[in-house]
DNA sequence: CCGGATATCCTTACGCCATAAAGAGTTGCC
DNA sequence: GGCAACTCTTTATGGCGTAAGGATATCCGG
């Protein structure tokens, strides 16, 4: 990635090893102060625990210090800022995928595969749906589960046009059906108004209809969303 | 609805009208006071005409009594707090969506015809897209939304557990795909590190196949996508 | 061993935010 | 007229991200 907020940006002095490890502590003969006590590292880290343990509206700089023993000011120091930081908290979550599986000629149960571990992902971390838009380019880590995606399809050899359309669709879903999961709302819509039934009968007769299984609903949902998806990718 | 909190609730002794125009005036012998200058209708489209304009960064309850000629604190006699505007700021937004088309045949016109529109929708408030998860449940809108398009899948009289499915399966990729259009953050994965082919051979494969149109490019992907997920709807 | 440079980390402060509390002014009913 | 109900304002509280500046620790060249 490499984004370099340098010491020569006159507007961010601070902040000296953003984003990347600085390769050695060579960059000039000038090294010198404290040793660091934190690193961008752990502070991603422990900015994730806050996230998946109190959630995005408790989730503040200061939570993240706290957390760390430290004030909110000292992790200007390592990262430029909020924004800056929860770039860096989305793309390690997605690193907890797996690396791509090993070639297969089911494509199929390749692509299940994926969409399973990208959606149990944002579940585990359901705060990275929910991230301002700022980021400019994709992360290495969404940059690897694509990668993997279509390694994934591979053997199904979809026309350019049509693959293109398959990871679209697929990537989108899975994440609109996490999100659809995390914020529980889900489908509730019952105690509404007494003329439910009639403004919506269809939706009523679907509802009414002897269901799938009758826990873990949400995860059926997603998995029969998924069946249709590829049985489209199939029809090529 | 009817969320009614009404003047029975202790916690919010205010906002004696949330939510509904509350048929008539006639809800005790009591009322008095001046007539009010705002209504929770004409709040509710200011507020979308900030989150449209300023973006939802610039949102906020200052922001919205600014654009009435009030103060922020004035919207609270109307609206018990910023989740519940938010609620229903996006009922109206999705209240946009044509009522359900006539009956026809043609399933697959019927559904690319609503899934473009709920994109479109999208676009034009992408500020839906980023809602706190808060609400507990769908508002009239969106079920009216869903009801459409279950009246535009009746003619493929899909199976019950089909039919969820893809209903799922549109819903969220349309979601998902509004959301990846919106943030213009888009699949900008350029100015990358040097060994960026070496590291996602596929990826960049199919970056270099000649594309399909030149301009638009994100409606073309979204119609791709949904392409696919039709088929697999029509493949049952 | 000693300055000076450089770095980490802290305190303080500013201007935002949502919203609680209390009061001023307006209106309609008795 | 009096009073209750209502709208809207002012003020205040406790949060937020982060700019600014200072204390302190560490290293380097002398």
């Amino acid at each position: 990635m490499t984004v370099h907020a340098g010491p020569g940006d006159p507007h961010r002095p601070r902040a000296p090893r953003w984003d990347a490890p600085e390769p050695s502590r060579a960059g000039r003969g000038a090294r010198s102060g404290p040793k660091p006590g934190l690193s961008v590292d752990a502070i991603v880290s422990a900015a994730i625990a806050v996230a998946d343990a109190e959630g995005m509206a408790a989730f503040s700089m200061r939570a993240v210090g706290e957390r760390l023993g430290r004030t909110a000011m000292a992790l200007y120091t390592y990262v430029p800022g909020k924004d800056e930081l929860l770039a860096l908290m989305h793309d390690r979550a997605l690193a907890e995928l797996p690396p791509p599986a090993p070639r297969s000629d089911d494509w199929r149960a390749a692509a299940t595969d994926w969409a399973e571990q990208l959606y149990a992902c944002y579940l585990r971390h359901p705060w990275v749906l929910r991230l301002p838009p700022a980021r400019p380019a994709l992360g290495p880590a969404e940059l690897a589960a694509l990668e993997s995606l279509l390694s994934a399809l591979a053997p199904a050899a979809l026309a350019p046009a049509r693959l293109r359309g398959a990871v679209a669709a697929l990537r989108q879903y899975v994440r609109g059906a996490a999100a659809a999961t995390a914020d529980a709302s889900g489908d509730q819509l019952d105690g509404f108004a007494p003329d439910f039934a009639e403004h919506f009968p269809l939706l009523t007769a679907l509802r009414r209809d002897p269901g799938g299984a009758p826990g873990n609903e949400d995860g059926e949902a997603f998995r029969a969303g998924l069946a249709v998806l590829l049985d489209g990718i199939a029809a090529s």
